[in-house]
DNA sequence: GAAACGTGGGA
DNA sequence: TTCCCAAGTTT
C-alpha cells in the first residue's frame, strides 16, 4: 500500500467520474495510517468536496438502511469477539456466506481461542475446513493462530500493521478485522464495497479487476470522520453490495441511495472495458488437487498412493498436483508411498 | 501485474 | 449445460 498514484486513466467513463478522478489525482501520495491526522483530514476534505454526491448525503440513508436490514450473522454478534471476526473473514474470502455459516460454528466450538487452534495439528484445520475451497486458507489461519499465540499472547492484535503481518491477512482482511472487531476507522475495500462505490460515486457498472489507488482515495474520502460511524459505514456499505447492489440483477428499487447513484442516473451504461477474467476449473491442476485432498480429509489414517491414483487418470498431471500439495504444506508424505494431512 | 488457488449454487 | 460469481492473498 505505498504505490505512486496512477495517472487519471484516459478511458475513464463520462461525467461523474471526471470530477472524482481529477480531485483524487490532485491529492498527494496515498495516505498511511502513520500520517498526521490533520493532513489526512484536509486531503480527504478536498477529495470529498469534488464528489458528485457529498459523503454526508450517502451516510445517513445507508446507515439507516443497515439498521433495518442487516443480516443477523454470528460473527456480527458481540460474543463473536475478534477471533470470531477473524475466522469469519478468512472463511469469507471468495466463499459465500451460506456455505461459511455451518463451518464457522463448528470451528469456533472446537477452537474458541487462537491458542486452541495453535495447539492442534495444521492438518486438523485443513480437515475441518471441509469443502469451503482454497484450503491454503485453513493452513494460513492455523499459522496465524500460532503467530498470535507466540507474538501477541493469544489475543488477536488490534493494530492494523500487526494484523497485516499475519499469514493469510492482506489489505482487506486487516482493515476488516480492525474495523469490525475493534471499531476502528479504516477504508474496508472488498468486492462489495468496490462495486457500490463504482456505481454510486464513479458511475460505472463494475470496479477495475484489481484495487486501484483511486479507489483507495475515494474510499477514504467517503469514510465518516467519527470512528464508530466509520466502522458501521464499512459494514453497511459492504452489506448494501451483498444484498442490493449485487453484481447481477441489482435491486435499485430497494436501494437507499438509488436517487444519488451516478451509474443509475446516467442510465446504467453497460461495462465497457476489458472483460473480467473468468477462472477456468475443469481439467486444471486445481481440480486434481481438490480431489486428492478430499480423499485425505476423509480419513485420519495414512492413505496409500494407489488410493490417490484413483482420483485422476492422467499420471503426469496427477503427480504434479500431489507434489504441489506437498510443497504447499497441505499434504505430508510418509515412508512407503503413503500420505496424510500434515501433523506438524 | 498476471496467474494460481476450490467449490457449489443460481441464472 | 455452460457461465458467472462469492467478505482475497500470495508469488
Amino acid at each position: 500500500m505505498t504505490s505512486i498514484d496512477a495517472p487519471v486513466t484516459p478511458d475513464a467513463p463520462a461525467a461523474p467520474v471526471a470530477s472524482v478522478a481529477s480531485a483524487a489525482s490532485a491529492a498527494p501520495e496515498a495516505l498511511d495510517a502513520r500520517e498526521a491526522p490533520a493532513a489526512r483530514g484536509a486531503l480527504e476534505a478536498s477529495a470529498a468536496s469534488a464528489l458528485p454526491t457529498p459523503p454526508a448525503e450517502l451516510h445517513g440513508p445507508v446507515l439507516a438502511w443497515f439498521d433495518r436490514h442487516a443480516r443477523d450473522l454470528p460473527w456480527r454478534r458481540p460474543e463473536a469477539g475478534a477471533w470470531g471476526v477473524m475466522v469469519s473473514e478468512f472463511m469469507l474470502q471468495q466463499t459465500p456466506v451460506v456455505r461459511v455459516l455451518p463451518v464457522y460454528e463448528q470451528w469456533l466450538a472446537r477452537w474458541p481461542r487462537p491458542a486452541d487452534l495453535a495447539a492442534d495439528a495444521p492438518g486438523e484445520a485443513v480437515r475441518a475446513w471441509g469443502r469451503l475451497g482454497y484450503p491454503r486458507r485453513a493452513l494460513r489461519l492455523h499459522a496465524a493462530a500460532v503467530a498470535i499465540t507466540e507474538r501477541h499472547r493469544g489475543d488477536v492484535p488490534s493494530d492494523h500493521g500487526q494484523l497485516l503481518a499475519l499469514p493469510g491477512i492482506g489489505e482487506y482482511t486487516a482493515a476488516a478485522v480492525a474495523s469490525f472487531a475493534y471499531g476502528q476507522r479504516h477504508a474496508v475495500l472488498d468486492t462489495n464495497v468496490r462495486r457500490v462505490f463504482a456505481r454510486a460515486a464513479t458511475g460505472v457498472q463494475y470496479p477495475p479487476n484489481a484495487t486501484t489507488a483511486a479507489e483507495r482515495r475515494l474510499a477514504r474520502a467517503l469514510l465518516p470522520q467519527d470512528e464508530a460511524t466509520a466502522s458501521r459505514w464499512a459494514a453497511a456499505s459492504m452489506e448494501l453490495g451483498a444484498l442490493i447492489c449485487t453484481a447481477k440483477n441489482e435491486d435499485c428499487g430497494r436501494c437507499p441511495i438509488s436517487g444519488q447513484c451516478a451509474w443509475r442516473l446516467s442510465g446504467k451504461p453497460a461495462h465497457d472495458g476489458p472483460p473480467r477474467r473468468g477462472q477456468t476449473y475443469a481439467g486444471t491442476d486445481r481440480q486434481v488437487r481438490g480431489r486428492l485432498l478430499a480423499v485425505l480429509r476423509d480419513t485420519s489414517d495414512p492413505v496409500a498412493q494407489a488410493a490417490l491414483d484413483a482420483v485422476w487418470d492422467e499420471p503426469v498431471q496427477r503427480a504434479r498436483a500431489l507434489d504441489g500439495l506437498v510443497a504447499d504444506g497441505l499434504v505430508e508424505p510418509l515412508d512407503g508411498g503413503y500420505y496424510r494431512l500434515p501433523v506438524s
